[in-house]
DNA sequence: ACATATTTTTAGACAAGTCTAAAAATATTT
DNA sequence: AAATATTTTTAGACTTGTCTAAAAATATGT
């Protein structure tokens, strides 16, 4: 068992930032990155990434950039699992639309309270994924890894279920809403414009719909074979 | 519509304590008693008192207490009915028992979003009383007054179902669980020992038990008139 | 390899909120 | 009404987290 300690609003905040940007690449992760994520300044982020490596929370060498310690990572997945849960909770719930739910969460996720999270998390029903389908980590820190591709990977012919989306923008998510093209529905790719790449698709056998580039590349679906 | 800036934890456990104060007694609200409330240093209070003034959140003069203004007024109230919405959630939905909600709603009362509270007040069917027994006020600020009583006022004979604790401690409401002193219970007042105050009572027409004073003090009932 | 551009860090300042210790005002006692 | 006790405020310092502007280090172009 890790010692318990309490984290600020903010140290978790960075941790949650500077573990994204470790899981998207494995490049290097510098000061400006982590000041974009953030929101913040890079001289910011320099005195802040000195204090959590003071805290054994990451690994710090001046000018080479950053490294979560185990204990970062832990704190770093805890807390996203806490922003995934609440997702969950103000979607199913509370009934608050999926571009909704974001926002709050940010603030719900640094509510301290193991107790509270494992309880929320037997509420929901032990929810595998949150409302934009990224999955939920376990109490002790395991993320199942989802096999979804890209809409745009599929061949013409081919089938899928929408499980997850790449932006989560709020503008995109109301535009797919909109579009009827929320998670749990069935695509079939008919065509694919040679001339300008918009992808024909039919939508739970019923609806025709035409879809822009942008957004075959930013809906992740579970590959469908027959 | 009052302006909706946004207020600090800390600027809204100050309002949440003056106006508890505000309550309880007509007196003047000094430093101290502030300082006792929040669990800080009257010269903390002093600083903190100027700058909320300045906010016109409350009426300031030196060495003469202070008085909350109607904003003042309102954003402590909206505090204490998102602290009592989320403690009746934490009971009802994720079976907390009833002396281990504070501490949790302390944090989550804090959670900046009128359409997360009205959807939460929604969800739980627009509860009127907190798992305490106080009231919780409305979307509008109004609080619906208790007409209850302590159980040490009722007479022999004299019956009334249990409605609410003085005493929120832990300590208290677990003892009371233990004895199975919850709210809904009625309580028929049997005999009252000249001796040392014990106060016999019959729980729900079946179990008689003796009550403490410091109990009977404790505990407000809704008086049964047959 | 040298000059230039970019990134990162340092230095010093600021805001919110807290503290201790001392000074000022108010309240109480005799 | 003077002396004492209590309460409240001021002054200056500290912490967390932020910023700007300048300095230092690294990366890039030719």
């Amino acid at each position: 068992m890790y010692f318990c300690f309490m984290y600020s609003f903010t140290e978790e905040n960075y941790l949650k930032a500077i573990y994204k940007l470790q899981e998207q690449s494995n490049l290097a992760i510098n000061t400006n990155a982590i000041a974009s994520v953030i929101q913040t300044k890079a001289a910011s982020v320099t005195d802040m990434v000195k204090k959590l490596s003071e805290k054994k929370l990451l690994k710090y060498e001046k000018y080479k950039g950053v490294e979560l310690t185990q204990l970062g990572k832990k704190i770093a997945i805890d807390t996203v699992r806490k922003h995934r849960l609440w997702e969950t909770f103000l979607h199913k719930k509370l009934n608050f639309a999926w571009d909704e739910v974001h926002d709050i969460a940010e603030q719900l996720e640094h509510i301290h309270s193991h107790e509270l999270i494992d309880k929320l998390d037997e509420f929901l029903g032990f929810p595998s994924h949150d409302p934009h389908g990224d999955p939920i980590p376990g109490r002790n820190g395991v993320i199942q890894q989802n096999n979804f591709i890209l809409l745009s990977e599929l061949m013409i012919g081919e089938a899928g279920i929408i499980s997850g989306v790449v932006n989560h923008s709020a503008i995109f998510l109301k535009h797919l809403e909109k579009n009827d093209l929320v998670l749990g529905k069935k695509l079939l790719v008919q065509e694919i414009s040679a001339f300008d790449q918009l992808v024909k698709v039919l939508i739970d056998d019923k609806l025709q719909q035409q879809l822009s580039s942008e957004v075959v590349r930013n809906i992740l679906v579970k590959k469908l074979t027959e």
